[in-house]
DNA sequence: TACGGATTTTACAAATTCGTTACAGTTTGC
DNA sequence: GCAAACTGTAACGAATTTGTAAAATCCGTA
């Protein structure tokens, strides 16, 4: 989670300074640029995680900046569009978003997609989000939704698939339950906590032939430990 | 679940008793405002964890009562709407609410998205920096909430991990009690200061193998030093 | 609609931590 | 040296947190 920077381009500063309150509180690095040709150059500068870009810009086009982003990066890029716009061309071929939102925008659901553009970028350079993860004598395949131990199969529940693949994306991080529903169910499921222990109890029924463990760290959460 | 009081602010009585009837039962403890000067007042002296806030009210309009809280707080507020309302508006920038039911509503969503929001609310807790101390052969990393001595494990409570996190953030400085227990314990923790005697006790104890001392400095509190 | 597995909630026991207190031991100022 | 102030620490009860089995609910499929 190493702290990573967002990049929000819109005209409006009353926008920018809402999407920097809710992005900074979920602890990410926010800078901003009110223009079009202010976005290139700052992205070109010193390139963010991801960039949250109004697609109606002073000076130059959020469409114009979007397309020479993507004539030579894959920065993960965020339109804000309004909402009648043509969503298809925006995310699809034509302009190559990796995601939109629409204005006025709920700014948890922003935060929630830069979480989830993030993530789906974040084993992009090389590899895609459906790479598999190893973790001592566990692979977790996520395109075959397979779980193997020492090579042997293990048949897990989908929560439980899911939840393993959240704790093993960040081994030896202590992830509290909170984190692990907001990862795992959502970050607007409406349930108890104490669904992830039920959960957790029954991964680490099912991994009790591998090296890996789930720690509980009391009061705090778990983490997935290889020795 | 150490108890959270939740502000219910409605103009009727009958939506404020069966809100506070479901979510007393549920643990939580219910205060209620009938307008929104009331309201105001309310949040203002005694801070709830949460306030549901109707849209409708005399004297201040839930609207502007959330906007006022919302200048110079994170209070978490869920808004209580006409179905034909324009959510977008009151969950996004104009407002700033973290979540709205719709009334006539039911009673269980209520509590659910009360639980809901209140999650998301814990989750974003105290953010300290996640960076690895290291001070001689003590290793203490926050993400992982794991403190080694000479590359070998050691098991720390919670509140000795804190606490020795904020000695070794300022190492050889003296801190007072009164300044560990705001670090550590909060700014508005009441109990008595002698408590961070009895875990520094445990602290020097779990670090015996250590070269890190915690050194008591008669009559000012206590400081960490390496030699 | 009934069935069966998955998921969630509930309930309770067990484990663990925490704050306080009491008292013995230390240090300081005089 | 002496009294007062301060600190170390063991012990204990209370509160919190966790593990887990069992019940309840959900959900897709036959």
């Amino acid at each position: 989670m190493s702290d990573q920077t967002i990049l929000v381009v819109d005209d409006e500063a009353n926008i920018r300074e809402l999407a920097r309150l809710y992005l900074e509180k979920e602890g990410y690095t926010v800078v901003t640029a009110t223009d079009g040709e202010q976005a290139l150059a700052q992205a070109r500068q010193d390139p963010p995680a991801l960039m949250v870009l109004d697609l109606m810009l002073p000076k130059m086009d959020g469409r114009d900046v979007c397309r020479q982003i993507r004539a030579d990066s894959d920065l993960p890029i965020i339109m804000l569009t309004a909402r009648d716009e043509d969503v298809d061309k925006i995310v699809g071929l034509e302009l190559g978003a990796d995601d939109y939102v629409t204005k006025p925008f709920n700014p948890r659901e922003l935060v929630a997609r830069v979480r989830a553009v993030l993530r789906r970028a974040a084993g992009r350079p090389d590899e895609q989000r459906e790479e598999v993860r190893e973790l001592d004598n566990v692979r977790l395949d996520p395109a075959a939704r397979e779980v193997t131990v020492d090579g042997q199969r293990v048949e897990l529940r989908a929560k439980a698939f899911d939840l393993l693949m959240a704790l093993i994306d960040h081994p030896n991080m202590v992830l509290s339950r909170e984190q692990l529903l907001d990862k795992v169910w959502g970050y607007d499921y409406y349930g108890r906590t104490r669904t992830v222990d039920v959960h957790i109890a029954h991964l680490r029924d099912k991994l009790d032939e591998s090296d890996v463990t789930i720690e509980t760290v009391w009061g705090k959460g778990y983490k997935v430990v290889a020795p």
